[in-house]
This record gives structure tokens, sequence and C-alpha cells, in this order.
DNA sequence: ATCGGCTCGCGCAA
DNA sequence: TGCGCGAAGCCGAT
């Protein structure tokens, strides 16, 4: 495991009277293929101590709901089931109200010979984690599973997936070749925990699969969605797309009437399944692109693999990573002001140019405006938790068009996104959202009224380029 | 049906 | 300094 993946956040030596590794999981709350984990256990069997996971969800996070909370659960049941049976202990922890959790992490540290976590580099975590670095009395590990290319392999953050894709095309093969371990708990067993410290499971009790979302103080308007979540889920999910969407993918994916996409967004986001598991998965025994291929970020050919294969890889691997790149490089990614100057200055020169429509955020959140196209897209959102690709870019694209200013439309999309996606609060869907104002994308003439020289999208157009009849039948009224 | 122009910033060649 | 090129577009001319 390279050492820029591992952030050392308190730098003191294993502690050799402590009672047991603590793995704090945050981000990658799956059990194989992960280098969290495997850092993990590597630091328990060279101290000779028992592992014990603590896999905690808060409730008083933004956007807390029934929808992501019963997501992460069904991870918990997957984990619980895997640490159990590798002797691992494992403590899932759903906070019963905001703050509860609190000291939950520092009463386990007093016990630790050190304490791993996550790295991840959006939403409330990077704060999470600054906080509990203060909290915590041993060595503390953060560590960065999230990518192919761990984030902070660049020193810059790169302006378009073109520029990026030189850099990674020029790196790829040295990174892919480090993965984590499929199985990091395989081999020797490690010593068993007898129990929590006296008093942590009186205070902060383990929480079964069944739980009440019902008594959480969370958002109870946004249901589950219609997927499952969890590592089990997730390998379903993504065996059966190479196996049955993969071939079609290049042809299929950016028509919303057919069953094209790989649906794994979620499950990358709450790391129910690895970046590199994917790319095995999809790419065997790719090593190397063909000989005498430069990096010359150009997108066709550089994999040495069909347009289908590559098409994918592009959005796993280019798409992905600039935006977790981007995420934890620029302090500004997910805000109006992170946009590319250009996009912010045309936008800015029509921010006052009058709207034909002008929608309220209910009356978008509702899908109550004249485009059946858009309403259907805002329903697909709010009950299925997800997006077509191809019918983001419009929604996106009419909320800047629908809202009284482009800093308006940016904060209400990420509302919604936020809200209601099982992907939000990511940084691959944020840059997706933010690429409707101008990220990563170019200017494109003729200037326009509100968009200026942002790429314009029309509902007319998507509908005439691509069949939309069966999707908005399906998410009609 | 296809084509060019619209427009900006970059990386590289010269 | 010039040139080619880029997430998925749009529109009008041919």
């Amino acid at each position: 495991m390279n050492s820029l993946r591992i952030c050392v956040l308190r730098d003191e030596p294993v502690r050799g009277d402590g009672g047991f590794v603590l793995y704090w999981m945050v981000a990658a709350r799956r059990t194989r293929h992960t280098f969290a984990l495997q850092r993990a256990v590597a630091i328990a069997r060279k101290a000779r101590r028992p592992l014990l996971v603590l896999e905690a969800l808060r409730a008083g996070y933004p956007y807390a709901s029934d929808r992501l909370h019963r997501f992460v659960i069904d991870g918990m049941a997957d984990n619980a089931a895997r640490l159990r049976a590798a002797g691992v202990a494992y403590h899932p922890y759903v906070e019963p109200r905001p703050g509860d959790g609190k000291g939950l992490v520092a009463a386990l540290a007093r016990h630790a010979c050190a304490v791993v976590t996550d790295d991840f580099p959006a939403f409330f975590l990077p704060k999470m984690l600054a906080a509990a670095a203060a909290q915590v009395p041993c060595r503390l590990e953060a560590v960065d599973g999230n990518g192919l290319l761990p984030v902070r392999v660049a020193d810059r953050a790169f302006p378009t997936a073109y520029a990026f894709r030189r850099f990674v095309q020029a790196r790829l093969a040295a990174w892919v070749a480090d993965a984590p371990a499929p199985d990091p708990l395989g081999g020797p067993g490690l010593p068993r925990l007898p129990g929590l410290p006296d008093g942590v499971a009186e205070r902060w009790p383990a929480t079964e699969e069944s739980i009440d979302l019902a008594r959480l103080p969370i958002d109870h308007d946004v249901p589950p969605a219609p997927i499952r979540g969890g590592e089990a889920a997730a390998r379903e999910r993504l065996h059966d797309f190479v196996a049955q969407r993969l071939d079609a993918y290049d042809a299929d994916r950016n028509h919303p009437d057919r069953d094209a996409t790989s649906g794994l967004s979620p499950y990358l986001h709450f790391g129910h399944v690895s970046a590199h598991e994917v790319f095995a998965a999809v790419a065997p025994g790719w090593a190397a692109p063909p000989e005498g291929r430069r990096p010359d970020g150009r997108r066709d050919g550089w994999w040495g693999l069909d347009p289908s294969r590559e098409a994918f890889l592009d959005q796993l691997v280019t798409w992905r990573e600039l935006s977790f790149n981007r995420s934890a490089l620029r302090e500004d990614a997910a805000t109006y002001d992170g946009l590319p100057p250009w996009a912010r200055r045309t936008l800015e020169a029509h921010a006052l140019d009058p709207r034909q429509h002008l929608y309220s955020l209910d009356d978008l959140e509702s899908a109550r405006t004249h485009d059946p196209l858009w309403n259907a897209a805002q329903r697909q959102l709010v009950r299925e938790g997800r997006l077509h690709n191809t019918l983001r870019m419009l929604w996106g694209k009419k909320v800047l068009e629908w809202s009284p200013s482009p800093r308006e439309a940016f904060e209400r999309m990420t509302h919604l996104n936020d809200r209601y996606a099982l992907d939000g609060r990511d940084p691959n869907s944020a840059a997706g959202i933010a690429w409707c104002l101008g990220l990563f994308d170019r200017p494109w003439g003729p200037e326009r009224p509100i968009f200026g020289t942002v790429r314009y999208m029309s509902s007319q157009n998507t509908a005439r380029k691509v069949a939309v009849r069966e999707y908005l039948r399906r998410h009609g009224p």
C-alpha cells in the first residue's frame, strides 16, 4: 500500500498495552478490497492484538433520512455477518439522537493501540475527522481507499477531463498494480476481543438491522429507495452489469429508455464496493495500454479495449477520480465560487436577464413545471434516489434557466441532489451537477440569455435524439 | 442528413 | 506565438 494513501493525523507509536486496534469505518463501508481495513488488520497482526470495527452513523448530519439511513444500515447487516464469521469484533452504532454518539470514538480510543479510519474528501467527513483527531489520545491514521489513484497523488486540481486524462494515462498502470487485498480478513486469524470496554455497550448500544427508522429524528419525507444497500447487493449489481449490460454500454448508456447504466454510483458512494473491484471486473487482467500509446489525453483507444469498456472506464477512472482530485485539493469544490472563472463571468453577466419561467424551490421539488420531461426526471430522483445521466444534464440546465440567479440555481441543484440522490453528497455527483454550470466544460456559442456561453440544452432536442417515451411513462405523475 | 460557426484555456510544438 | 483540441449542443445553411 503506497504511503500516499495514509494520512497520519496523530503520529505516535502503536501502543503495545492497548486492548485492540480500532477501525472506525465511515466511508469504505465494506470488508473486501479495502485499504483501510487491510491497514487496520496489518497493525493488529503486528501488535498481536484483536481488531474492533466500529461502523457509526450519525443522526444529525445534513439530509439524514430514511433513504440514506436504510441504505447504510443494509450495509451494516452485511458487514456484521462477514466480520463476525471472521472472528472480528464489530460494533454498528446508529445514533438515536443528534449528539448521542459524542464521545464514543474517544471512549474506545482510550483503550486502543491505534485508530484507523477512512479519508473521504467531501461532505462533513473532513470536519468530523479533524474534530476526532483532537479527541483521540493514540496513533490515528486516515486511509484513502477512494479511487484507483490516491486522491492527493496530484498537487493541483485539473480544469478539464482532457488535462486530467493526460495525467492519469501517464501513471495508471503503476496504480492498478497496487490494489488492495481482495480479502483483508484472510490469512491467520487475530486474537479475539473478549468484549467492549466497560460501559460502552450500555451507553452506545449496537444497532440491529431491524431498527425502527420512524423513531429516529431524521427526514421521514424521503422514504427508502427501491434498491438494497450493502456490500452483497453491490457485488451482485456489479456482476449483473458486467454479464448483462456492459457489452451494450457504449451504444445504450445515453438512452433513458434502455436499462444500460451500471447503477453502481450509490454503492461506490457509500464504499459498499471499491473502484478497484469494479475495475478488475470490467477489465480483468488489464495492466497497461497498448505498446507505444502516448498519454495524450484522448479518450478513444487508450485502453486497448472494446468501446463499451473504454467508455465505462472513462466514467470510473477519468470522471470519478477527476472529481475526487478536485474535492480533495480545492476548498471551494462544493460551492458556486468553485466554478471556473469563464463560467462565472458569463453566468453573472446574464444573472439579471429576464426568465421566461421562474419557479420556486418548492415547485421544482414537487415536479410542478410546464416541462413533462423535466418533471419525469425530478420524479425519478425523488422516487428512486437516482437520475439517469442523460437527463441529469438536462435537469440541471433547466434549474439554471428557471431560477432567479446562477448562484441560487447551484444551491437548489445541490439541495435536491443531496436530499434525494443516494449518490448525492459525493464528489462525483457534485461535479455532475456543477458541469451543468460549466465545470470541466468549455464555452459554446452563441451567447444566449441566462446561459451566456455555458452550454445550452433543450428538452425538445433531448427528446429528439434519444427515446424517452418509456421514461415519461414510468416516471409519470 | 451533414457541416460549420459559435467560444475559452490548455499544453505542446515551433 | 500558433495551433489543435476538448462530456454528451444548438442552429441555420446546404
